[in-house]
DNA sequence: GGTGCAGTACGAAAGTTTTCGTAATTAAGA
DNA sequence: TCTTAATTACGAAAACTTTCGTACTGCACC
């Protein structure tokens, strides 16, 4: 399996659109990015034209205006994020950071409750394949 | 409150030691700093000042060679980071960050036991408190 | 065919972090 | 006191990311 790249702050902004609403133009992401702060169009497509090159982004140049898709996947590049905080901070520990996150100031009930049953879930499915 | 600085990614190496093994010399940092990477001794030490200058170590002067501490806390770092990936990545939702990281692959039985006592705890911690 | 508009390509500047070379400083021992 | 070794201070280069200006391209419309 490749190796899963760290994508950078703008690269993830860009990923994370594409992953929500699917294949776009650079015109489109541009927009989407400006409704949270001003970015140049051109720096949006410069942004993306790297990513082309380090293979996080496909393109379809059918069109006059290129159509990006995200080539990583979502879960992937998330699990690296999560793994990478984990070494960084938790020792290696997942359970360590799931803890911190629960044990902190405000974890709701709402939170927790759809965790437990999570965690049933989990139990269950792993019942059925034994 | 003071906000939390992000530190970056050397930063936050150096307040890990620090916070693993208290209060160290610029020399003992690097030591274990290579440990892992061979990084320069002036490297670290220009590190450690621009932390000191920011305010994230404090240090004590008395000997020749300064003894650096940690002037942030651990547990304030990472909930900075922790909130930080979720609102990256997870929509600003903890639980799915939380399921993320037990729905992945192979989130032992022990870890999943171990999640569920600190609920049960934090529950019954809760209800102590009505 | 010429003009204008929307898009792409690309180099380079700006901003940030990391790295390191070199000079200044201090303390200890000969 | 002089020399040496370890440390600190500091500027600047290197590396990486983000930003943008400008030139080029293709297409539609007149």
């Amino acid at each position: 399996m490749a190796n899963i790249i760290q994508p950078t702050d703008a690269e993830l902004k860009i990923l994370t659109l594409l992953w929500r609403h699917g294949a776009m133009s650079v015109r489109q992401i541009n927009e989407k990015l400006n409704n949270e702060k001003e970015v140049g169009y051109t720096t949006t497509l410069k942004i993306m034209q790297i990513m082309l090159e380090k293979g996080l982004l496909t393109r379809d140049t059918e069109l006059k205006s290129h159509i990006y898709s995200a080539n990583i996947q979502e879960t992937n590049v998330k699990n690296k994020m999560i793994k990478n905080l984990v070494n960084q901070v938790f020792g290696g520990s997942r359970s360590n950071l799931v803890m911190q996150v629960l044990g902190n100031s405000n974890a709701s009930l709402e939170e927790i409750n759809e965790i437990k049953e999570y965690i049933k879930f989990l139990e269950s499915k792993n019942k059925t394949e034994e």
